[in-house]
RNA sequence: GGGCGGUUAGCUCAGCUGGUUAGAGCGCCACGUUGACAUCGUGGAGGUCACUAGUUCGAGUCUAGUACCGCCCA
């Protein structure tokens, strides 16, 4: 099952691709999944477990079979909820890691590592997980804080300088496999005990006390017991002492040896026998005391059991030569991380790496290609990359290694196994390496990181250039989406509930670089509101747009762009704009930024003023005799309006596809002039021309705007009703251009509910005002309505705040230190802000005098 | 113990190379059934940018420290 992380990662995805294909690069996108040794096998366990029974009743075989039914079954499902995200991978390429060609790649890597000798046999305490009966990668086994406890105990001691020496641990059950206490040789205090003889409690077995460095001095009282069948650190201790090292438990982790576990306690689980064994030494008055103790337990990654240390054979590669070349290439910017801060937690990892255990005690996976010949003398052992049928040497029969190999062991292929390696196929020729790598950070050891490595050491290539790391999915309380925790949104549920758009959208929009996604599982409702609303709106816009164009709509270049009329110059200026902002913060992986300029220019720019001012326009055509008036290609006309209407809503749907491809590409596809087989999907991204930026014209469209709102933000402190239609006048001042209003008075007269709309008249009479600009002047025409006494607060209101700026403003530019200090387009700036500001003033006190305001 | 990140409106977050009248979405308040949209429109309220000190003509933005939250590593 999808989960959101999985949404998010998909969709950051397929918005970088689908923009990158429309940008005309050669773009491939290929799906697939891996095989989850440890989980898979698990979930079909829990299947014939219902059956009442265990694999090991099934025979690996059969077994194997079993698993292989499960995930044909179900597979495909993930890739199925992916298409429905609205994923555009290459589907013909979809692969899976125990794929045939695949899984000659994970040989292949195998054995070549064997032959370089960097996959060896390790004896040492690894990671074992009691309830999955397998060994586990470092990075498999999770450090989490628990509460635990801390149990001094008593051990005595022959001959010392004390009957009686205490430890303290937070594991009493182990103390059944002790050979050893020991101290640090700097420690004064307790000197005198090396080479004295202490007493394991209960068995009462005699171990000697030691001197070594790693022991803390500063833990518990400084003696520590040594357990180096169950504990990295005893096991280095027990090898320097060349101490003995007996497993104490089973591989589900229940008590068990011939003589160190008593009767009473084998067979126990080993939680049991913690508290029985501390009832024990309670009993015998051995239990010093216990204190409370936090402390970081690692737990499997797959079942969240405690993991339990365990001295046993596997498998490693030796990571160091494999590690440089990675660092070396982050370091050289041949690797690039996104954010760049993930590079040092990179680095570190790198520099600090320890050797993989490869070997997984499953059934489920690649079966590592390790043969021995038990009639050698000594006993021959090889890497294949054939089954051999006999042994090479002496003909007799041979064993292949029964465990199977991490999952990781595959997936850090997969830039290259993906694509035919180790044949050189013409599509690891095109598209090996790749160029960006999408994921989320807590996988960047487990994946990131060595694909890297295999890269470089099996192609002495990089797999990809640029790795960008997205934040995580976390619940209102900041913690990650679990199934454990029931606190996930399955992202299918969004799309049946709002569509898959609104989910994209909502994803896209609401995380910026690298930031954690926080997500209400319980308000999807509130959650999705911001991409449902969005995709509403721009469906709804749509409509009206297609439902406003004709059949033939003449192409924008056959119009004079400069004799249109300024709310369609506007608009072009700011599809341009669009442009050249969504590009750029695409590149930069600022997809948020992206989204969002989108929907300003959608909705806030497109929408809301756009087609707002041009409704008349576009009704003209409506009616016969209108359309017969028409003359072609005239600058100010329908057909105007049309080309520009279509010009700006075609360059919004190019640039909201990859965002939103869904509604995109059923609007796009319904624009006048569609061929049948054209798709939104391979269209062209559309390109910036610098030479369309205005502000000025920006600035001259802004007043009309102004204009507009200052009149409704009027009718709203007088409460005037919606249909009560006013008159009002502006008197245009400065820079601002009395032409500039003339030109759009139309406009200006339908939005905000004029009947009429006069210019430099009316500024001695009552009424309600608005300065703005460079002082120019709004009066809105409210005889009967106006109440003298609000009028003269809400203009002195305004005054007191202009007064406040500018005071501000006067500060700064009188300071000499400024004036002189900062740069010259920033003093220019402040002294125009000031000029205008005065002006305003000006216009502002003037008012209030003539109103007779006090 | 080491490293990294966060703290900006009720909530989720922008604010990138120091100069904006500190922004958005959601929520909130008021008004609104005008043929695209009530999943909407219009107007509005809401912030001593965690705290302290410093650098600077100027700090939400840079530096140091403090507090709290989170992540990674040992």
């Amino acid at each position: 099952m999808l989960h959101m992380g999985q949404g998010l990662n998909n969709v950051t995805q397929d918005v970088l691709i689908r923009f990158e294909r429309m940008r005309g690069r050669e773009a491939l996108w290929l799906p697939g999944t891996d095989h989850a040794g440890i989980a898979t096998q698990n979930v079909v366990e829990r299947l014939i477990a219902k059956e009442g029974k265990s694999r090991f009743d099934l025979g690996r075989e059969a077994f194997v079979a079993r698993v292989w039914a499960f995930v044909k079954q179900t597979g495909s499902t993930i890739l199925e909820q992916l298409k429905m995200i609205g994923a555009s991978c290459d589907w013909s390429r979809t692969r899976f890691t125990l794929d045939p060609s695949y899984s000659r790649a994970v040989r292949e890597v195998f054995v070549r590592l064997w032959e370089e000798k960097l996959i060896y046999r390790g004896h040492r305490v690894i990671h074992w997980c009691p309830r999955c009966l397998t060994a586990l990668s470092d990075e498999e086994a999770e450090p989490r804080e628990v509460d635990g406890k801390l149990y001094h105990i008593r051990y005595p001691v022959e001959g010392g300088p004390t009957p009686s020496l205490t430890v303290a641990t937070t594991r009493p059950e182990t103390l059944l496999g002790d050979t050893a206490v020991a101290v640090n040789p700097k420690d004064a205090r307790h000197r005198a005990y090396v080479g004295k003889v202490a007493r394991v409690p209960i068995i009462d077995l005699p171990v000697p006390i030691i001197a070594d460095e790693a022991v803390e001095p500063g833990f518990g009282t400084g003696f520590v017991k040594v357990t180096p069948a169950h504990d990295a650190s005893d096991f280095e201790i027990g090898l320097r002492h060349k101490l003995e090292m007996p497993l104490i438990m089973t591989e589900d982790g229940r008590m068990e040896h011939p003589t160190r576990v008593p009767k009473a306690l084998t067979e126990l689980d080993r939680f049991d026998a913690r508290e029985k064994i501390v009832d024990m030494l309670k009993e015998r008055g051995l239990l010093e005391k216990v204190e409370p103790h936090r402390h970081a337990v690692r737990h499997c990654y797959r079942c969240d059991s405690v993991v339990e240390p365990r001295l046993s054979d596997q498998w490693f590669v030796k990571m160091k030569p494999l590690a440089d070349s990675a660092v070396e290439a982050y370091r050289t910017g041949a690797i690039r991380l996104v954010p760049e801060r993930w590079g040092a937690t990179y680095e570190h990892w790198l520099e600090n790496i320890r050797d993989w255990n490869i070997s997984r005690q499953l059934w489920w996976g690649h079966r590592i290609p390790v043969f021995t010949c038990p009639r050698c003398v000594p006993p021959r052992r090889w890497a294949d990359r054939e089954d051999p049928k006999a042994c090479p040497k002496c003909g007799g029969p041979v064993e292949q290694d029964p465990d199977v190999l991490d999952t990781w062991f595959s997936s850090w292929l997969w830039p290259f196994a993906t694509l035919g390696w180790p044949e050189e196929t013409p599509d690891l020729k095109r598209f090996y390496p790749g160029h960006t790598l999408v994921t989320a950070p807590e996988i960047l050891f487990f994946w990131v990181a060595r694909m890297i490595m295999a890269g470089y050491h099996f192609l002495g290539a990089r797999p990809f250039a640029t790795v960008y790391l997205h934040g995580t999915v976390r619940d209102t309380q900041h913690r990650k989406m679990s199934k454990s925790l029931g606190n996930g949104i399955d992202p299918l549920d969004v799309v049946r509930l709002y569509g898959a758009d609104a989910l994209r959208w909502t994803v896209i929009a609401g995380v910026s670089l690298g930031s954690d996604l926080i997500l209400d599982p319980n308000d999807l409702e509130t959650t999705f509101a911001p991409g449902r609303n969005f995709a509403n709106k721009l469906w709804n816009i749509g409509r009206f747009i297609l439902a406003q164009l004709p059949e033939q709509v003449e192409p924008l270049a056959r119009f004079d762009q400069s004799k249109l009329p300024l709310a369609d110059r506007w608009i072009l200026t700011r599809a341009n704009d669009a442009v050249a902002a969504v590009t750029t913060s695409l590149e930069q992986f600022r997809l948020d930024e992206a989204a969002k300029r989108c929907y300003e220019f959608v909705w806030g720019e497109l929408a809301d003023w756009y087609v707002e001012a041009v409704k008349p326009r576009l009704a003209a055509t409506a009616s016969p005799s209108a359309a017969a008036q028409r003359a072609p290609a005239a600058s100010g006309d329908a057909a105007a309006a049309h080309a520009v209407l279509a010009h700006s809503f075609d360059t919004a749907l190019r640039l909201l596809h990859p965002v939103v491809p869904f509604i995109t590409e059923e609007l796009w596809q319904k624009l006048p002039g569609r061929k049948p087989d054209e798709l939104l999907a391979t269209a062209a991204w559309p390109s910036f021309k610098p030479e369309l930026v205005d502000s000025e014209l920006d600035l001259q469209f802004l007043r009309i705007r102004q204009v507009v709102e200052e009149i409704r933000s009027i009718r709203a402190e007088y409460k005037v009703p919606p249909k009560t239609r006013l008159r009002a006048s502006i008197t245009a001042r400065g820079r601002d251009n009395r032409k500039v209003f003339e030109a759009e008075s139309e406009t200006i007269r339908r939005l905000a509910q004029l009947e009429e709309l006069a210019f430099d008249g009316g500024s001695k009479r009552v009424g309600a005002y608005a300065v703005f600009g460079d002082g120019s002047e709004l009066y809105v025409a409210l005889e009967g309505a106006i109440d003298l006494q609000q009028e003269c607060r809400r203009l002195s209101g305004e005054l007191t705040r202009l007064e406040q700026q500018l005071a501000g403003l006067a500060a700064k530019l009188t300071n000499q230190q400024f004036v002189a200090r900062a740069p010259a387009d920033v003093v220019a700036k402040e002294r125009e802000k000031e000029r205008a500001w005065r002006d305003q003033r000006q216009v502002l006190a003037d008012k209030l005098k003539s109103l007779g305001c006090s």
